[in-house]
DNA sequence: AAGTGGTCTAGACCACATG
DNA sequence: ATGTGGTCTAGACCACTTT
């Protein structure tokens, strides 16, 4: 692990231990270096991973701030994995409702970059926090890739397996987001109406080395779903 | 204008220029620090910032390939603007239904970190395309922050006026998203129906030294507006 | 004036990918 | 083995804020 990893993964800590506020203050740049015994660059480094993921903010002249304020229960969108990391203190559950490999439907070959009589895992999903189920997730796994799963697997987190297994990680993915009305199939797994409304994402899950592996099509109970989304400039 | 901005845009340029599609490979880095004449460091600077609004990937041992794929018409998450930077090509119209001083809400005064007290500007404005109403946009600006507004102003773009006059810029932001039903009201200022479907975003400005100055709350007719976002690790 | 963050350099060394 | 991106240093200088 880097240094600059180390090192933001440290003042996060620091931040917690000492329990700082939106606003409080941190050491200056001057002095983190010399805390952490690294050179300025390297601190500079960290920061930026911290800002970027809205743990802090930079005054130009004036100091290092803490931003971080608590977002229980909402789902972050910056993140690449499933949710496992970003509803960390919920009870979150997966449950298979399908698990088959099939040729993909046109709109996901074209989506994954493959033909449509290539070969996927076709996964869908009832995900619940606190026993509420409050998503549904059909995944489509270019089959290239993901060579191998099973329902045991996929009842846990498919992306902790895939690194483990595969070393296969997201390097980067697109997330799209729209609005719609349930279906009465879907209105049901979610105990909601037919024609209520859902939050629907679609994301493309791409490798390090830009490679596209997963398309994930998420419908949401619009009632105990909500996203956020923390924009830094620069 | 920092080298590594103006590099940015060079290579966008060079993008653009050269019609390169997504996974085409551009020039090494040890190319690129002699193309543009700077350390190695400051074109590693210039690839974070691309590699953060998703231009482009990098694969380690490898190379720098591109990554933008066209988002016609979809809104970018991603950004700190209205809608002005992001639907650039579109003919983009706001329209006034409400303009006033007013004392916050509670809800909008604890988001803005002020009394109910104090006075905001009460901004509502009807956004559209290509004459087509896609969103009701409420917004709440802090008057201490923003000394003045009038009906003209808040007509164009009013971060462009912020910046101009009162060098007034977003540093960061918070958006939160949900989805909602319309009330009888709003469906009329969108050409829905009631309890319709809607994306409701809510979206907290702050300036570059972290204070916050504008609250808005968006209701988005969810049949032509869609949004998305490129996320990248590290 | 002093302190703080922001930019930039030249160069060293490491880690991964490809032929 | 070579080329490519990734990490890190020590230090210079700039720009903004605070006192």
């Amino acid at each position: 692990m880097p240094k600059y990893t180390e090192i933001s993964e440290a003042i996060i800590e620091l931040i917690k231990k000492d329990n700082l506020q939106q606003g409080d203050k941190l050491p200056s740049l001057n002095q983190l270096t010399k805390d952490f015994n690294v050179s300025k660059t390297t601190i500079v480094k960290s920061l930026e991973i911290l800002q970027k993921n809205g743990v802090i903010f930079q005054v130009h002249g004036s100091g290092i701030f803490v931003r971080r304020n608590q977002k229980k229960g909402m789902i972050d969108l910056q993140t690449n994995l499933g949710f496992t990391s970003d509803l960390e203190n919920e009870n979150l559950n997966a449950k298979n409702i399908e698990f088959s490999v099939i040729n993909p439907p046109r709109a996901v070959a074209n989506e994954l970059g493959i033909s449509i009589y290539d070969e996927v895992f076709h996964v869908k999903r009832l995900r619940s926090m606190n026993d509420l189920v409050f998503c549904i997730e059909e995944s489509y796994f270019k089959k290239t890739m993901v060579p191998y799963l099973n329902e045991e697997i996929t009842s846990g987190s498919i992306f902790e397996y895939l690194k483990t297994a595969y070393n296969l990680e997201t390097g980067f993915s697109d997330k799209y987001l729209s609005v719609s009305k349930l279906s009465n199939e879907e209105a049901q797994l979610l105990s909601l109406n037919e024609n209520d409304p859902c939050q629907v994402t679609k994301e493309l899950f791409y490798s390090t080395n830009g490679e596209p592996f997963d398309y994930s099509i998420n419908t949401y109970n619009y009632q105990n779903a909500q996203f956020f989304l923390q924009i830094t400039n620069n």
